[in-house]
Formats: structure tokens, C-alpha cells, sequence
DNA sequence: ATTAAGTTAACGAACGTTAATTAACAAAAT
DNA sequence: ATTTTGTTAATTAACGTTCGTTAACTTAAT
């Protein structure tokens, strides 16, 4: 059955996201699968295969949310907001993608950064982008698309470090909390008060 | 003399920054430095005890340019924008400092996590929110001041991978443009047009 | 009978680190 | 002035461990 092989993914999708490729080592991930190492080249050529079949795994569908979040039948400062909530909730509800998501922005090659650009966020910045130009025709899209990414992203990302600031406040890092922050911030800078 | 162990630090400084801490080896190290391994235990007690060193070294004086941003003699607002440029400009002139913090936050440990948001960015955060409250009062300063860096930090950070994007343009990750962009967006937000 | 999926044993390579030794040079003793 | 001593920083050799992976074999289901 296709059974082993979805433990197998499972469990290689915590560990790499919470230590990274090389820190992971295939007799950690069968020892947690309860097999023996060998067993997992019955399932995937070698550890470098197997990486990127968690990453394929981790990430598929992700686009999918997005874009749906930005086609929701409402008006254009909806759609945004939705999006905006859309990308914390994903960010907070699924830790291993967003540590694995900087994982790849830290060591990813060229090949994968590619993938991830073109397959992961290519369709959701052209939507956002066109909706970003559609709210306010004389900005930057492209610079604006990634400051908000980066806003929220940022406030999730920075949580193991904020813990440790004065007057930390957990709610900080909610996805309602990051949507209200961040939206009071863009309709400040659309003018659509 | 001294020399040996900063070309060390040197050395080793920009191997973790790029490959991080497993991914380097102490042969890795030694040959670039040109000397034998064991050469190196004369230096530093272990591997561990060499990053940590690598660490500090880098860290250090950052939050001092930043500290002296937010406090020149000018107007609010101007010590806000020229806190956002010495951010933007350490990030992109640093890229050492950039992905070694990214590996802090993504790998460090609680005691490493405390010692980065205590001594790197707890004066820093003090000054910045105090600033923020100094020009809108009724806002969130700590939230906000996360989304400020934020914004900041993502759009550099965001760079290998936006190369891939549609429509990429690389003048949109230099220091005056993170800070144009940035600075539009906080002056509608605090209503200082 | 073939195949799929598991096992144990083991390979060669690389890892962090220690031990033992040597070369260079400054300070102290003759 | 020369010799002795001590220190520092380098070397080579080697240790025990862990790594990714392969080989050979067993077991159970098709």
C-alpha cells in the first residue's frame, strides 16, 4: 500500500522543517517511521528525492487557497483582506510549510527557487498584483505585493524572537490580529478610507 | 599574533551564513583558511563554541547604527525614514549579517533567541517604539514596529527569489527604494502627508 | 512464480576531535 | 653571548561515530 509512503512523508516533513536537510539524517526519519533505513529506498531513490517530494507535498495547494482568496465575488478591498487573512491563517496553521518556505529562501538552488516562484507564488502574484493595480493605478504592484507579503509574513515569522521582547503579546501573532494590522496599514496607504 | 584567528572568523563567517552550521564542516574551514584542522582547536575550543564567536562578531554594532538613526537631531518623521534606510542599507550592504540572522531565527536555540532580541534588538525596539507612539499615539506601537521591519527585511530578503517573478526589476531591492516605498506606506498610515 | 516491502550486515566516506610531535621564537639562566 | 626553558601555533596520524547507500536475504501477498 501507499501507506508507508505517506508516513514516510509525514514524518520527513516535521523533522526537515524543524532541523533542515542536512541536520536530518534517513536513520532519524526511519527510526520515527519504525522501520529500518533501508526501507525507505523502497519508497524514494535517495534523501535528496526524498526532500523534494515533501516540498511538492508541502506546497502543493497552497497557490490554490491563495488565488481563491483573491477571486472571492466581493469588492477589491474584500478580496485583499481576504487574501491577507487567507496567507497568516496558512502561515500560522501550517508551521512546517512556512519553515520550510524559509528554508528555501535561504537554500534553495536556482532550480528550486524557480519552482517555488514560478509553480508556488507565479499565479498569486499576477493576481494580486492586477488587484493591487486595480485598487491603486498609479503604485508600484510589484513593490507593493511584496511589502504586504512581507508584513504579514514577518509577524508570524518573527514570533520565536518576539517572545522574548518586552510587553510580548501572543494574540500579536493571530491571523485576525495580523489582518487588522496590516489592512488598517494598506487602507491608510489605497486612500480608500 | 591575532591574525590566524580573524582570518578564522572571517572565513568561517561567511561558509555559516551561506550553508549554515551542519552543512560546514572544520575541514571546510581549515582549507579555506589554508591551515589543518586541528589548527583551528587552538583557536576556538569546538565547532560550536567558533559559530557562536561568528555570531557575535557579526552582530555586533548593529544595533548601535540603528540606535544612532532613530536618535539624530531632526524631525520625527526623518528619524523614522532614516532608521528605515540604515536598516535597509545593513541588510543589503551585510549580506553575511542578513542570512545569519535568518538562520538565528530559524534554527537558534531559546538561549541564542534571547540573547539576539535582548542585546541586538532590544535597544533598538525600545527607541523604535517609543518613536512610533511619539507620532501616532493611538496606534500599536509594538505591532507596528514588527510590520516596519518587516516590510523592510522581506523585501530583501525576498530578492533570490523575486528574480523569477514577472516584471522583476532589481533596482527594487536597493536600500533608497525599500525606503521610498516603505516610507510612502507609513506616512498615509500616520496621517503625515 | 513473481513482485513488493521489509530485514540485517556492511561498505566507504566524512565528521568532530584528540594525541603526539615539531618549528619558531621570546624570556631567563648560564 | 650562548644556552636553556617555556609557550604558541602549526603539523600528521588516528580515534570512534555517524552518514548515505548497497548487497544479500526473508517474508508475504498477487
Amino acid at each position: 500500500m501507499g501507506d508507508t509512503r505517506q508516513t514516510i512523508l509525514r514524518v520527513a516533513m516535521v523533522l526537515f522543517s524543524k532541523k533542515g536537510f542536512d541536520s536530518i539524517s534517513m536513520r532519524n526519519i526511519a527510526d520515527k517511521v519504525n522501520i529500518s533505513p533501508p526501507a525507505l529506498y523502497n519508497h524514494f531513490k535517495d534523501k535528496r528525492t526524498l526532500y523534494l517530494c515533501v516540498i511538492e507535498e508541502s506546497f502543493s495547494n497552497k497557490s490554490i487557497l491563495l488565488v481563491d482568496a483573491l477571486t472571492i465575488e466581493d469588492t477589491a478591498i474584500k478580496r485583499m483582506e481576504a487574501f491577507v487573512f487567507t496567507l497568516s491563517q496558512i502561515l500560522v496553521g501550517d508551521p512546517e510549510f512556512k519553515r520550510l518556505m524559509q528554508r528555501e529562501q535561504l537554500d534553495g538552488d536556482k532550480q528550486r527557487l524557480e519552482y517555488l516562484a514560478k509553480e508556488v507564488f507565479g499565479s498569486v502574484f499576477i493576481v494580486l498584483t492586477s488587484l493591487i493595480t486595480e485598487i491603486k493605478p498609479t503604485c508600484d504592484a510589484h513593490g507593493i505585493a511584496v511589502t504586504i507579503m512581507g508584513m504579514v509574513q514577518k509577524h508570524i515569522e518573527i514570533e520565536p524572537l518576539a517572545q522574548f521582547f518586552p510587553d510580548y503579546n501572543k494574540e500579536n501573532h493571530t491571523p485576525a490580529y495580523v489582518t487588522q494590522l496590516t489592512m488598517s496599514m494598506l487602507l491608510a496607504f489605497f486612500g480608500t478610507k
